[in-house]
DNA sequence: AATGAATGAGGATTCATTCAT
DNA sequence: TATGAATGAATCCTCATTCAT
């Protein structure tokens, strides 16, 4: 009797795994340097060392494979983000993490760029707003259990608004200010970054401290 | 062959500048509304009621277009700014003006698209970034003899620092937040838009006050 | 005072049809010897001496190519039909031209295979199919005023609806058969088909003679 | 190394029939559908609950599942003929048989299509002629020793020519008329197509009644 | 200055075929 | 035998740019 393990074996599953690997590597590369109307799939197969036809397999598009990698930084930002949180054992400790966490991103150049060209495309492509719209709710901040977040809850309905505010503000001026700092290196250098977001973060959220 | 009715230049010249303006007024829209990339020199044509090869007679390529458009929308904001300058009698006018003046860019939708895109283009076409860093130039605020630029210049070498710092990061952040408002409407409404920024200059240029 | 002639000038009006002809002929070719789903525009642009982007000037698509290609010489062949009839002066005369009309059709190779492509893809594509229903509507020998539509009309309710049977027969025997011919050149010559075209025309329309 | 479990032969020979049977009903579903060109292996596939690799393990190519499909179908409609025709016992029956095998072709819509598919594929395909023009051989109504073919044979010169020409006439008239069918079918229907095929038939072979 | 036909390079996508498992 | 990931040639179509009128 043959039992025949008709399921995939576990190698091509692999190899499956690595080619969706590099083609994500390969398309954030490509797509930062581009924008997403100039990058070429060409380009983005073969800087991951497949052929044009592969990237049709493992998407269904250009605009797919877009989609997919933009949900998959933000994943695994997020997941960082919660990692650290969750150590956390009072609300100090959080607002410490959460304010690194916003001043750290000028440590990815790439991540804030992603960020402006989804943002772009999302305002011109509404038809895929909906799937855009479930990847920018996943990259906001927790609101689950952890101690800053219960803090957050507390603030009166006055103040949580501001909050809401302050909260949507912060990612957008990341990136507004990481692309300004390529025309301004000098003065926007990673430690002035890392300085007036410090300054911005406080005036935002000067309750908290 | 008779000479074919040369025209009173006077009408001519004004026929020209109603082409260009209609032109520009087009690739405004259509730059903004879809990108660099994906905007079509077609459409702008129709829109502008000339056909596709009237854009060449008036500027020599698509680039050319996108560029002559920042430059002239550029100046014309900063005209409006340094007019609203020149009537300001003290340092502390000039500040008001000068706050005016970044928490008032959220009134015009275009101008923070326009801005991004043009920078995402700065990036990506290195042998017009000289243009642009023209362009970008003019687009800061006027050094020249004005109360508040006179007041600016007193200031220590490291509060200047800090200053230029400031001052380079408040159009990078009404842009990010201007593109943020498309996702976050209620929260990042016109009104929620001014009192944020207000914020965050107030934040940034304390010692003016 | 300028009146400039906006039109179109003449010599530009002859070059857009003479490359309309082009197009046709080098389709007509191309379709007839490939298929509608391997012939190339590219080939078909070559042979008409023009570049692709040419052919996407004049048709929206691969498609509409192929379907103005088919109302063209629809058209064209009922033209030359309807003129010998017009000049018939009896039903006999009538009949006549008619029958010479289906026999002669084998002496187009080209006509009978584009007939076939056409009806083969208008059950593949429904959605153009009324468009194709109209030349084909187009292509029924004409029931206008003529001697022979009379005669035609004057038939009991039984003779008349065995009438449109055979009717709408012919066109398609005559495809079948050209078909045909090209494996059996030697039985299904062109006298032969002929021969047996013209014994087939009589068995349908005995009452007519 | 073990060898991989032998099945029984029998087993495996019935599984591989079967993926055949599958292959061929699937691929005509397809092919009659959307013609050789358009027609995807995939979908075939997928029909036939196999996949894509699998065809190729029973099949060389497409090209050679669309022969073998032909040759395939081919082979079960004569043969049905055959035994139809083995059991008269005189010419008269076998002119009955004969006449009822034309007509009653227009109950399998998908025949006459394929057959012009086939055709159409052949003249398109020099290098595959020879494999096309056996099975073409084989469709024609056998010339062995029936009561029909002796009577056949014993026709003069003269008249033998004229039912050579009948004899190859009569399977594309039927795809013809067929594929008319489509756009007519109000007056093509089945009951109008028998009737004229009929009268057809009766025409041309009107001497053997 | 204006038109719009013509060009042709370029790019996304498809799909028959191969091959490692 | 069966699978399906990988390949890459092939093709439709777009669109910035040119040019004759």
């Amino acid at each position: 009797m043959r039992t025949v393990a008709m399921q995939t074996p576990r190698k091509q599953k692999l190899r499956t795994q690595e080619t969706q690997r590099r083609l994500l590597a390969a398309a954030e590369e490509v797509f930062v340097r581009d924008g997403y109307e100039a990058a070429q799939l060409d380009e983005i197969a073969a800087r991951a060392d497949r052929s044009k036809g592969t990237v049709y397999i493992h998407f269904k598009s250009k605009e797919d494979l877009f989609l997919a990698l933009f949900e998959d930084r933000t994943r695994s930002i997020i997941d960082r983000f919660r990692t650290n949180l969750r150590e956390c054992k009072n609300a100090k400790q959080s607002m410490e993490v959460f304010r690194e966490f916003y001043v750290g991103l000028v440590s990815d150049r790439k991540w804030p760029i992603l960020t402006l060209e989804f943002k772009l495309f999302a305002i011109r492509h509404p038809e895929s707003k909906e799937r855009l719209r479930k990847a920018f709710e996943m990259a906001k901040p927790p609101q689950d259990d952890t101690a800053w977040a219960k803090m957050f809850a507390r603030l009166a309905r006055e103040q949580r608004r501001e909050n809401e505010l302050s909260l949507a503000a912060l990612g957008p001026i990341v990136s507004g200010l990481m692309l300004e700092s390529y025309f301004e290196p000098e003065i926007l250098s990673d430690k002035g970054l890392r300085r007036i977001l410090g300054r911005i973060f406080d005036a935002l959220f000067p309750t908290c401290r």
